[in-house]
DNA sequence: GCCTTTATATGATGATGATCATATTAGACG
DNA sequence: CGTCTAATATGATCATCATCATATAAAGGC
């Protein structure tokens, strides 16, 4: 073997990485094979030594983009009671700080209305992805919830909602404003408030 | 004058409505201004007679799209009460048949995360066309609910993230059972039911 | 230090699509 | 009915981009 074990592996991740952050900046029509490489600091040429083909990438960087989501908040609500670990999601979610950097967010406010043009296999992912995320927002919701993963796609929709309104308005101020009330409002009907 | 004084219009009126159907569907990036030329059964060539560029028709076709719903929904609840209209519009809005539907849609459940990555003139016509809708719904909430506007924003914020995860979900029944429980949802919210 | 292999780069290729230049046609008006 | 022009069609052009073919370079073992 006459590279690294790890190298190829290493590569393969820094370009799944700059692919993730680039689906969700531009959309999956939106990014080229050659950006993403040069963003992770290659050329086009050795793409097709790591993936079949352009849609495969999206799939990967789909997974790595709700991944790297999911042990980010993993960290975040790490040893929190159940109703901290919801008004945390709450509080990081719905925020000018999400609306304003879709490469690192949230990818059911990135992808969404992209989805549905996209090949089986990409929609498989964002579906398993968007389940996986709806079923730790139901683990953190109190125990006597009913229906808890309906409550919790419902929480989703209106977080995922507020913040893609919010990236419609271009007046910063009232989109921050329309997040906080989302937020109250959020709250408020998770109960977290009262 | 040649043609008859309407022709051009009728032609242009045909054209954009066949892009507002195509830019939900397709989405801007997705549909080419030879496929819509072709939809409103004309060929690609007299475009630029009737639109300066491909972005002026996506806002055209956007400014319809919005327009179109908005006719839709004032039809549907001509002479209803408040109560009324808002429940028309959550029962018409969160359901299967706009989830499979995205070409006669709602802009926001269709283009939503598209729009960032539009240029300037294209996310203005969203923008206005956003908050057009958001005073209509204010407009049919219980006299007495204070800010309005924001309650109505919340409330298209979780109608449009409800379809948008229901496009995402493959499996009919579960789709369907989502919109409902999202439909009851929003509506006890709005305290229609109790 | 050299050789071999694996990883990456350089440089096609072919398709697609926006835009534009030129040709053709439709139809109001005389 | 023929003429003339607005409206549309046909057929470039140029750029972008996924994909692939071939060339170069890096680095572990000798």
């Amino acid at each position: 073997m006459r590279y690294s074990d790890t190298h190829k592996d290493e590569t393969r991740k820094k370009v799944v990485r700059a692919a993730a952050a680039a689906v969700r900046s531009k959309g999956p029509e939106g990014v080229g094979v050659a950006e993403i490489m040069a963003a992770a600091g290659l050329t086009h040429g050795g793409f097709y030594a790591h993936f079949p083909s352009k849609e495969a990438l999206i799939v990967a960087a789909i997974d790595e983009a709700f991944g790297s989501s999911a042990r980010r908040f993993a960290r975040l609500t790490d040893g929190a009671s159940r109703r901290e670990a919801l008004a945390t999601f709450v509080d990081t979610y719905v925020t000018m700080r999400h609306r304003d950097h879709p490469e690192g967010g949230c990818p059911v406010a990135t992808l969404s209305s992209d989805l549905p043009r996209q090949g089986l296999a990409v929609r498989e992912a964002y579906e398993r992805g968007l389940k996986s995320l709806v079923r730790r927002v139901a683990g953190w919701l109190p125990e006597a919830t009913p229906d808890p993963d309906s409550v919790a796609a419902s929480l989703v929709a209106e977080m995922a909602g507020s913040v893609l309104i919010a990236r419609a308005i271009s007046d910063d101020a009232e989109a921050d404003r329309l997040l906080a009330d989302a937020r109250h409002r959020i709250k408020h009907r998770m109960g977290i408030l009262t």
